[in-house]
RNA sequence: GGUCGCGUAGCUCAGUUGGAUAGAGCACCUGCCUUCUAAGCAGGCGGUCCCAGGUUCGAAUCCUGGCGCGAUCACCA
């Protein structure tokens, strides 16, 4: 049993002897810094069933507290704040716990824990990753790895826009004016070739409307009426039908795309358990859509088209197949999601999608719910902010984005110009600085994003680089280099502790060991939350902690060697829980730096 | 216009069952490297928590109404 449950136990003891009253609940909060104390039990809530003052309550509460709890050694009492003092016996009992688990804070899964699959990435193969993608992908593989930890057992996932008007575009444009390049013979990642003619079909598509305003046409029939837009129009139809000329370009295409992707995958440091082709899935949900009909939820137009009326729910009509039979993209998503559960044995969904989805996911979950899937309420849209840049909206048809692979790029470059100034690195060979730049660099760009609450939108602005000192992914890193250095030198068996009962604990090692008390309840409220920036946080609380330690004690040079192990021990485990929180964040963490 | 999200220091952000004097980083200013890695530490400066009401012993947090920014409301995805 935890500490608070016992406390809380207690008191409400201690209350129903006093006073004869039953508490339904204690409220807790941890001591703030300015009072002394540990723990602190807000008895303003008591006095609603307790007539009395706060303070004599408090009193009352602290003398039976220290009778009766042998961890509560003192306490004070401040309005209606009781603040409790534990003893150092406690804390090192608890953080020899600590450092002998090796997994401590994670959740072990079992045969009652549930089953999520988590969506995330599912680009388009018409252009490279952008800025946008990073966090998305950054935000799904993160949470992943938090649930993980949390006890549930997770299925990675994306689905591949592979099919449309858009990647037709490129394979128009490419076909035209491609002269046969391959990403061979240019040298060009799959995905950037592929990508810069996205932008070419865009040129020449504005270039032909602006020729047939100037025969005048007005704007709308020269968007539509532009001879390279019907060309694509046409090419996706022919695919449609199976085409087989197309589809061999379509699957060329795709597959230097895939090849890009993957590369960018690896260097960002995230996977997949399971790929969704939208090829495969874009005719899934008709079925259910006419099961929908008999059952009542859905209604079928005098046209032939079918909706769903949510006015009820306050929402509006939507559409759900169109009049011509072909579905939509919820028709879609309905199916898909009936086939993850037939494929995987899922209890629930993360969807990683930007919030200019809200609105669909709202409908989507609702629409399922209403067919009657009971695991519709465990679907939750992750919906996070826009990446804007200072100039607005990144759009990738005008080249107005910030590509990912450039932008790891420069961070890794950013990285290595801080490193080498300050040389710390004398023994490294150059691969292995090359690497350790690449850590330093991904470090502070996944920081970055990932520190920032998902709901929140980040405005990234490429001139202002991304910092490397304060609350940052390097800081953390260094910290985390500086415990290893600490480690090599002290060249102590770390197992078992020798440190008398009598020992007296600086403050400095108490708030530690506080800090890595609450690793756990960390996990499952980011779990909960789906929100890596609680991840985020904590640990930078810990290393704050852990750098004022270190800068204020003494720790190789103590002359008692019971202490010095102990403080060898406590810096360990705080670079375990850096090294294990930093790992739910998809970030790597360096020996030296 | 309807709906949803956001609004906290000059800037970027914490602040999650409503609790004590609202906290960090960056920037600016002071100190600290012959001693465990100064990508650090110790301190200073800096606030109309968007505004106005309400609930409560107590509100940045909950409710109502405004204001500002963004998204969304397609037989697009």
């Amino acid at each position: 049993m935890n500490i608070q449950n016992k406390i809380e136990q207690k008191v409400k003891e201690a209350i129903s002897h006093l006073h004869q009253v039953d508490l339904a609940q204690v409220e807790f909060q941890p001591t703030r810094k300015d009072f002394e104390g540990d723990v602190t039990v807000v008895t303003f809530p008591m006095l609603r069933q307790i007539k009395t003052n706060p303070v004599q309550l408090g009193n009352a509460i602290g003398e039976y507290l220290v009778e009766n709890v042998e961890e509560i050694v003192s306490f004070n009492v401040v309005q209606g704040f009781l603040n409790i003092v534990l003893s150092n016996k406690f804390y090192l009992s608890s953080f020899e716990a600590i450092a002998n688990n090796s997994d401590f804070g994670k959740a072990e899964v079992n045969e009652y824990s549930d089953t999520i699959m988590v969506e995330y990435s599912s680009p388009n193969t018409n252009k490279p990753l952008h800025l946008g993608h990073v966090r998305n992908n950054l935000l799904g593989f993160s949470v992943a790895e938090i649930l993980k930890a949390s006890g549930r057992r997770v299925y990675k996932t994306q689905i591949i826009n592979d099919r449309g008007i858009h990647i037709c575009k490129s394979m128009l444009a490419w076909e035209r004016w491609g002269n046969g390049e391959t990403p061979e013979s240019t040298g060009l990642k799959g995905d950037k070739l592929v990508g810069n003619y996205y932008v070419k079909f865009d040129q020449e598509h504005k270039k032909e409307i602006a020729s047939l305003i100037s025969e005048g046409k007005t704007e709308v029939e020269a968007k539509a009426q532009a001879p390279v837009l019907v060309a694509a129009k046409e090419m996706l139809i022919k695919w449609e039908a199976g085409d087989e000329e197309v589809k061999a370009l379509w699957e060329k295409m795709n597959q230097w795309v895939y090849d890009g992707f993957e590369k960018t995958y690896k260097t960002l440091g995230v996977d997949f358990d399971k790929n969704y082709y939208e090829s495969n899935t874009y005719l899934l949900g008709k079925d259910v859509v006419a099961e929908g009909i008999e059952k009542g939820v859905f209604f079928r137009k005098d046209d032939g088209s079918v909706w769903i009326d949510l006015t009820e729910d306050g929402l509006d009509e939507k559409i759900v197949l169109r009049s011509d039979g072909t579905a939509v993209y919820m028709t879609q998503d309905i199916g898909t999601a009936i086939q993850r559960v037939k494929d995987f044995a899922i209890d629930g969904m993360v969807y990683t999608v930007g919030n200019e989805q809200d609105y669909h996911f709202k409908v989507l979950f609702l629409i399922l719910s209403k067919l009657g899937y009971e695991w519709a309420n465990n679907l939750y849209h992750l919906s996070y902010g826009m990446v804007d840049l200072p100039t607005g909206k990144m759009k990738s048809r005008e080249g107005t984005v910030v590509d990912a692979d450039d932008l790891i790029a420069q961070m890794t470059q950013t990285a290595k110009s801080i490193s080498e100034e300050l040389g710390k690195l004398g023994e490294y060979s150059s691969e292995e600085k090359e690497e350790l730049y690449k850590m330093i660099g991904l470090g502070a760009l996944k920081y970055y994003i990932l520190k920032v609450d998902p709901r929140k939108r980040i405005l990234f602005n490429p001139e202002e680089s991304v910092d490397f000192q304060g609350n940052t992914g390097p800081f953390i890193q260094y910290t985390y280099a500086r415990i290893q250095s600490i480690l090599r030198k002290a060249n102590l068996e770390t197992d078992g502790m020798e440190l008398p009962q009598s020992y007296v604990l600086h403050e400095k090692e108490k708030e530690l060991i506080k800090q890595l008390q609450s690793y756990p309840d960390t996990i499952q409220l980011a779990a909960e939350n789906h929100s890596p920036a609680l991840i985020a946080n904590y640990t930078y609380d810990l290393v704050k902690e852990f750098n004022s330690f270190y800068q204020n004690v003494t720790i190789l040079g103590t002359p008692d060697e019971a202490e010095k192990k102990f403080r060898v021990q406590l810096s360990k485990s705080v670079g375990d829980i850096i090294k294990s929180a930093f790992g739910l964040l998809g970030i790597q963490v360096p020996e030296r730096m």
